[in-house]
DNA sequence: ACTATAATGGCACCGGGTGCAAATTCAAGG
DNA sequence: CCTTGAATTTGCACCCGGTGCCATTATAGT
């Protein structure tokens, strides 16, 4: 049964850890990737395969987790407010086992401190989006493409990143606290609204 | 008083839409910076004088228009509601001359669709949403770095690229609209939440 | 051993981006 | 008219990320 050839000699995952450790000491830009094959004891073509990109190395088997986002927003019970299913999901997509917290932090750091990563993460969430997007299209009858369902996967997105900033931002936060608070946000609309009571 | 030197052989904004014409025509990823350059009749060298890389080509001279942003929120009369005042900034700071609108039209075209360029996109919104942040912060009192501001101003970049995306996919539809709507959502908080009538 | 299979690795090549130093073009002053 | 100085343009060498191609290597099954 077991389909062979030669093995593979190494794994995405034990690649993406090296790396990251790499770029935290040395720093992304100036850790080649040259420097991340040697390191890792293969040939940089061969990294190649592993990653298609320089940039994708840090996110490790990212579109692996992904699954699991879809799966949460599939089991959400029906009977459940959109709001609500929204915020469980995102806040088991987030939840870290305990002894991977250290190694978590670091690679959200490189991957929202780092320019080239920030910028290419867009492309990362873009299937994110689209997951979202279709589990609010079909809780709210319409198309997953259509205007609603889009912005608020964008808007999603939007809390997820302000929250990741603020817990990289401030050791002592909590980071399911954090998007916690911006889901409520989205819940509830903007404060300071002609619906609230005057600000002063 | 015109102090001198050698003068500018061209301009940003003339290099742009040129890049523009030529991107929208053979491609972005197809078409070379030296194919660039040459149609513009400089070096290849001296292109990247005028602009940091070819991402950043076709965003012109979004930096200028940026100080728009921070005049119309500046501007913005103390009692009008926060999401009013966002609002209306977004409106006109999206707004067009009709003379442009083909324009602009291909320009947003390849900065959404073009991977590299979405990607991109995330470094220049950046100091767009510290802009937004900053307003929202002064309004509610806190601290622009804090959650609450940085959290919205990235829900309403959210709102701003679903709409257009939407727009660019529907020739019919109107981009003012759109935001409009989406600006509406972020006002009102989620629709089928606990808070709403029940879904059916 | 032999073969099919699947991964590794070396090499040449392309395109984006930068540092550096020389060349160009202008305004102003002698 | 010629020089000087400032600011811009340009050519060149070089680095790095990424890819196509093909040979090489390591495994499982016959």
């Amino acid at each position: 049964m077991t389909r062979a050839g030669r093995p593979q000699s190494t794994t995405r995952a034990e690649l993406s850890t090296l790396a990251i450790d790499l770029f935290t000491e040395r720093g992304f830009d100036e850790t080649s990737v040259d420097d991340v094959a040697a390191a890792a004891g293969i040939a940089r073509r061969t990294l190649f395969r592993y990653f298609p990109s320089k940039n994708a190395i840090p996110w490790g088997d990212f579109d692996g987790h992904l699954g699991k986002m879809r799966d949460w927003l599939a089991a959400t019970p029906g009977d459940l407010p959109l709001d609500e299913g929204l915020r469980r999901a995102l806040i088991a997509f987030n939840e870290v086992p305990e002894v991977e917290h250290e190694h978590h932090r670091r690679r959200m750091q490189l991957l929202l401190e780092v320019p080239a990563l920030q910028a290419h993460s867009m492309l990362m969430y873009h299937e994110w989006r689209q997951i979202v997007a279709a589990h609010v299209a079909q809780r709210l009858g319409r198309e997953p493409g259509a205007h609603l369902p889009q912005s608020i996967a964008w808007q999603l997105l939007g809390v997820s990143l302000a929250a990741y900033e603020q817990w990289l931002s401030d050791p002592a936060s909590d980071l399911l606290t954090l998007l916690d608070e911006g889901c409520a946000v989205l819940s509830a609309g903007l404060p300071g609204t002609s619906a609230d009571v005057p600000l002063r």
